[in-house]
DNA sequence: TATTTTAATATGTCGTACATTTTTATTTAA
DNA sequence: TTAAATAAAAATGTACGACATATTAAAATA
């Protein structure tokens, strides 16, 4: 046998163990949001643990947002937030490479699918909107010395397009992708010839096609304004 | 002043304060993946609380995946794995409408966004392998009766798709996306003559494209794939 | 010097106690 | 009898102390 399939000696603590059986249970029970669970001391009393191994594993459900507690009333179903751990979590000092490389690929697999999004919900609103984020960028001299804003008027500009798609989750996702995608550009390529500013396709470009074209043009003229960041993955 | 301005009072628990701390000093301290934590006393004698609101306020960066604990040695900070917790709470039931409604498109996004990634990385044997899957299902009647295992191969072809992306991040979220797309797709729209398998572009259509169309046939054969769910968003 | 034994250490688990606030039950007053 | 006031019960949050256990470092021994 390959050593590959050996599996790690389970050392599963017991709190593991009662989250696993809390786990179960939950999902036997077919609970729904709102829905009231067992008192503290109740389960502990059916798992035959103390109550602070119950709370310990309770808490994880508690930080995944899949239960919520009330002080001195009790416990009950939630709806979790599926993203706010995710956001948590995303610091690209923390990340792996290959996560950091993934993420940086997922953010352009959402940029080109979001064009989809936007086709179909752009509103006279929003073109102005990002016109106003273009004037100001094109306004603003392409010197070193104002990379910093012109980075945020890019970030602007982009954050604008998804607000377009209307669907908030997408929208948070940009928001927690960016920065690892910033910063993954310039671990893994810290040419500094490469700008992650020097695009063959403006936003001016952009925002006209949005304005005029069609969403193949569009999606095309994105995938060319990407087209820094695309060469890079192989 | 709006009443939707008015933010509810703060009820922060003493483990949440404690929590804010810690985020505070783990970041300010500038640790990275490995770096030992002070012990649990150390904290909770530093902040002046007892050891259980601690470790309560630890399990939460446990649970997280940004810090580990080994058994009578001590913690440290981890790498933690984003997609984790995401795919613990991924579950329809819990999911309220809102959030389903993103994740359905969401997965239309990823689907034609990922386009780009196939055809940079296809490889012969994953045409095989498609090519198998396609047999196999075209093999299937198309009767009622089969529609579970009809069903299998659709997940089975587009699953094929996303590992072509060699992205694990992007194949985990398809993984955990397709339950709550197939769930989401039959709450709003339980019509039975809307067939989730009932495509204007076949696998077979998409399969001939990846062999030898080009990327820009194949997004736009993917789409048509998926009308039937893109027509279902406004 | 090398090996064995001992001691110190840090997290995991347990039990008990109490604070606090909500809910329920009881008592009191009109 | 009904309504208000009061008391009791209930449940989570927090604290403290204790011990188990396995690792690591230190000390003792051959």
């Amino acid at each position: 046998m390959k050593i590959s399939k050996l599996k790690p000696i389970e050392t599963l603590t017991q709190v593991d163990k009662i989250e696993q059986s809390l786990q179960d249970y939950l999902e036997s029970a077919n609970l729904q949001p709102g829905d009231a669970l067992p008192k503290e001391v109740e389960l502990a009393q059916a798992l035959g643990v103390s109550r602070t191994a119950i709370r310990e594993a309770l808490s994880r459900f508690r930080t995944l947002g899949i239960i919520e507690s009330r002080k001195n009333r009790g416990m009950l179903i939630a709806s979790p937030d599926p993203l706010v751990n995710f956001e948590r979590v995303m610091s690209p000092k923390l990340l792996n490479d290959d996560t950091l490389r993934d993420m940086f690929e997922l953010r352009l697999v959402l940029e080109v699918g979001n064009c989809e999004l936007v086709f179909k919900r752009k509103t006279a609103a929003d073109i102005e909107y990002l016109e106003s984020i273009v004037d100001k960028e094109e306004h603003t001299a392409q010197s070193p010395k104002n990379s910093a804003i012109l980075i945020k008027y890019d970030i602007d500009f982009h954050s604008g397009l998804y607000k377009i798609s209307g669907n908030d989750t997408l929208i948070r996702f940009q928001k927690m992708l960016m920065p690892v995608f910033m910063y993954s550009f310039k671990k893994f390529h810290p040419d500094p010839k490469q700008s992650i500013l020097n695009h063959e396709v403006s936003h001016r470009d952009l925002l006209n096609t949005l304005k005029k074209g069609t969403v193949d043009d569009f999606r095309s003229k994105m995938k060319k304004h990407l087209r820094n960041y695309y060469d890079k993955i192989s």
